[in-house]
RNA sequence: UGGGGAGUAGCCAAGUGGUAAGGCAGCAGGUUUUGAUCCUGCGUAUCGAGGGUUCGAAUCCUUCCUCCCCAACCA
C-alpha cells in the first residue's frame, strides 16, 4: 500500500561491481559471490556502517550471492554483548538478512592451529621483546626495522613457547607470536606483525577459555577464507594491509587450510557526513559524558539514532545508493541524507495539522457553541489511506510563525487586516490584535466567512496563504522535540582532535516545544511518522506512551519563505 | 627522507583516446487549499598544474603540486 521509493537512476557500474562482473565472467569462484559485513562489537552502528552494509549486502543481492554477518571480536577488552545485539538489530532494521552469523572468536581454535602450522613452516616465531622494544625495533617510515633477537628460534622452541603462552605460563604482554616477514619492508605492516598477544581478559563469548588473542590482520583474512568469502570489501585504511591479508593466506602452501581461490580484499572510501562526527571513539564519548541521551539520541548519526528520529530504512538505503562508491576521501552533504528521507516520507507519510508554537485565534463572528468537522485526506495523492475528520470551532490555535504584525513584502500568511485560508476549513481575516502587558501578541481576533467553508469563497476571491490550525477545545497536547545538527562545523574534519572538540557541539541542538495537535493523532503509535503540514516530518518517539505523545522531528519541510525574505 | 592511495562544478559521482552523464545544493519560471510536493529551464567544470605523444587527451607518457592512510600487544 505504501508507495515505492524510487530507486536512483543508477547507470554505470562502480569499480567494485566491475571487479565482481569480471570474476563472474571468468568463473573465478564458479559464479559465486559471497560477501561479509564484519563489525567489531565495540559500539553502535552508524550511518557510515550503513554504507558498508548496503554495499556488502547489496552487491551480493545484485549478483545472486550471499552475505555473512561476522563479529570481529578478537579484542575482548573493548567488546560487549550489548553491541552485538544492537548490531544484529540494526542490520535487520536496514532490511538485510544474513546467510550466516559468525564470530571471529568461533575460529580461535582454527586460528590457533594455523598459527602452529605457520610456526612449523618457520613463518612465525615467539618474540620476547617488550612493547617499547617492539616499537623501537620496528623502525619508522624512514628507517628500516631491526630483526628481533628472538627471530631465529627453532621451530621446536617456538612451538613450545607458543603452547606455553596459551597455557598461561607467561604474564600479559611478556611475549607475542609474530609473523616472520620482512623488517626492512617499506610497508610497516609487513615488519614482522603481531599475530597473537597474551591478554587475560574475559571474552563475551569464549569467557576465560583463551589467554591469547589473535590480532586483526591474522584473524580477518583467515575468517574470510573459512567462510569462503569471495570479495572482502573494506575501507581505504586497510589498503596497506592487503599484502598482509594475502600473505597470511598464501602461507597455506599445502592447501590444507583454505579453499581456493582465496578471497580478495577490495577497499572503498568510508563515509563522512557534514555536521556530524562518525568516529566510534567520539560517539562513545558523547554517550559517556551525557552530551546526548544515549546511542539512540536522535542527534546521533547512529542507525538507532536515525531510526528514533524517524528515518526509514528505505531512505537510509537510498542515501547509501546516492552517495556512490569510490576511492576518494569524501564528505557527503547531510542535505543529501535529508533529501532522501524527505522524498520517502513525502510519498508515504500521512498528513496532519499541528501547531508547534501556539498563538490563539478567536473567530468573533462565530458562536461559542458552534462546532463542525472538516474532512481531509490523510495523504493528498493516496486516497486509499483514507481521511481524517478535524473539528473546527471559534477558538483555534495557529502557529506564531504564521502571523506577522508587520508583514514584509510578499508575505501572504496572516497579518493585521489580511485574509488567509485555514487549511480545509474557511477563510478568516485578522481584525484585531490582543497584546499582553509586555507588548507580545497573545491573541488574534478574526472574522470568518461562513460561505467559504471548505476553503474557497463562492465569490472566487483569491487568498494566497493557507495556514494550519487546531481547534483549541479539541486540541491534543504533545511534546515536540526539534533536533538540529549536533555540530556547528560543516565538515567533520574541522572538529578538532583536542579535548575541547565538544565546542563543536551546537548548544541549540535540542529544543522541546509544547505543541497542539489535531485530535486524529490521538491514536498515533510509537514509530509512526507524519507530515505536519507546512512544517516538517515528525515521528512518534519510540518511548512515547499513549496519552502523552512525544514527537521527534525527523526533518523539516523545505520552506522557501526564508529565502524570499532574505532577498528582501 | 619511506610506503600505499586519491585529485572531474559548492558536495557526491560517471567517464578508461573521439570532443565532459546523473544526483544533492543553488538560481529562474509554472502548477498547487501544505510558500511542501510536482513540472520546466538554468552550470563557459583551466577534468590539481606544467610539459609531451596524437588528427584528436579527463583518458597515454613525463615532471611537479595538494590531500588522505600507515610507525596500537586496536579494528
Amino acid at each position: 500500500m505504501t508507495p515505492e521509493f524510487p530507486a536512483p537512476e543508477t547507470r554505470s557500474l562502480h569499480f567494485i561491481e566491475e571487479i565482481l562482473e569480471a570474476d563472474l565472467a571468468s568463473q573465478k569462484h564458479g559464479g559465486r559471490v559471497m560477501t561479509r559485513f564484519p563489525p567489531e562489537p565495540n559500539g553502535y552502528l552508524h550511518i557510515g556502517h550503513a554504507k558498508s552494509i548496503c554495499i556488502n549486502f547489496g552487491l551480493a543481492q545484485k549478483y545472486g550471492g550471499k552475505t555473512n554477518l561476522r563479529f570481529d571480536d578478537t579484542n575482548p577488552t573493548k567488546e560487549d554483548i550489548e553491541y552485538v545485539d544492537s548490531i544484529r538489530e540494526d542490520v535487520h532494521w536496514l532490511g538485510f538478512e544474513w546467510a550466516g552469523e559468525h564470530y571471529a572468536s568461533d575460529y580461535f581454535p582454527f586460528l590457533y592451529d594455523y598459527a602452529e602450522y605457520l610456526i612449523g613452516q618457520g613463518k612465525a616465531y615467539v618474540c620476547d621483546l617488550s612493547d617499547e622494544e617492539i616499537k623501537e625495533y620496528r623502525g619508522n617510515f624512514y628507517n628500516p626495522g631491526k630483526e628481533s633477537p628472538y627471530r631465529n628460534r627453532t621451530v621446536e622452541e617456538n612451538l613450545d613457547l607458543f603452547r606455553r603462552m596459551r597455557a598461561g605460563e607467561f604474564p600479559d604482554g611478556s611475549r607475542t607470536l609474530r609473523a616472520k616477514i620482512d623488517m626492512q619492508s617499506p610497508n610497516m605492516n609487513l615488519r614482522d606483525p603481531l599475530m597473537y598477544r597474551i591478554k587475560r581478559a574475559h571474552h563475551h563469548r569464549t569467557g576465560d577459555a583463551w589467554l591469547i588473542y589473535p590480532m586483526y590482520d591474522f584473524a580477518h583474512g583467515v575468517s574470510d577464507a573459512l567462510e569462503t568469502i569471495t570479495h572482502s570489501i573494506c575501507t581505504l585504511e586497510f589498503e596497506d594491509h592487503r599484502p598482509l591479508y594475502e600473505w597470511f593466506l598464501e602461507q597455506d602452501v599445502e592447501g590444507k587450510f583454505f579453499q581456493r581461490p582465496l578471497p580478495r580484499q577490495i577497499e572503498f572510501a568510508r563515509l563522512n557526513l557534514t555536521h556530524t562526527v562518525m568516529s566510534k571513539r567520539r560517539l562513545l564519548q558523547l554517550v559517556q559524558e551525557n552530551q546526548v541521551q544515549g546511542w539512540d539520541d536522535p542527534r546521533m548519526p547512529t542507525i538507532c539514532g536515525l531510526r528514533r528520529r524517524g528515518y526509514t530504512p528505505e531512505a537510509v538505503r537510498a542515501f547509501a545508493e546516492h552517495v556512490g562508491v569510490a576511492k576518494r576521501d569524501m564528505v557527503a552533504d547531510v542535505e543529501l541524507l535529508e533529501h532522501c528521507i524527505r522524498q520517502d516520507l513525502e510519498a508515504r507519510a500521512p498528513r496532519a495539522m499541528a501547531v508547534l508554537r501556539p498563538l490563539k485565534l478567536v473567530i468573533t463572528n462565530m458562536s461559542e457553541a458552534e462546532t463542525f468537522e472538516v474532512e481531509l485526506p490523510r495523504h493528498p495523492e493516496h486516497p486509499e489511506l483514507g481521511t481524517r475528520r478535524i473539528p473546527f470551532s471559534h477558538e483555534l490555535w495557529i502557529d506564531q510563525d504564521d502571523f506577522r504584525e508587520e508583514a514584509p513584502k510578499k508575505w501572504f500568511r496572516l497579518a493585521p487586516g489580511a485574509e488567509v485560508r485555514l487549511r480545509g476549513a474557511a477563510l478568516v481575516r485578522c481584525e484585531e490584535i490582543v497584546k499582553d502587558s509586555t507588548g507580545a501578541v497573545v491573541e488574534l481576533r478574526c472574522t470568518w466567512d461562513p460561505a467559504s467553508k471548505g476553503g474557497n469563497a463562492p465569490d472566487g476571491r483569491k487568498v494566497k496563504g493557507t495556514i494550519h490550525w487546531v481547534s483549541a477545545r479539541h486540541a491534543l497536547d504533545a511534546e515536540v522535540r526539534l533536533y538540529e545538527q549536533l555540530f556547528l562545523a560543516d565538515d567533520p574534519m574541522d572538529v578538532p582532535e583536542s579535548q575541547d572538540w565538544h565546542q563543536g557541539i551546537n548548544p541549540q541542538s535540542l529544543e522541546i516545544l509544547r505543541a497542539k495537535l489535531e485530535p486524529s493523532l490521538a491514536s498515533a503509535q510509537p514509530g509512526e511518522r507524519f507530515q505536519f503540514e507546512r512544517t516538517g516530518y515528525f515521528a512518534v518517539d519510540l518511548d512515547s506512551k499513549p496519552g502523552a505523545l512525544v514527537f521527534n522531528r525527523t526533518v523539516g519541510l523545505k520552506d522557501s519563505w526564508s529565502k524570499i525574505e532574505a532577498k528582501g
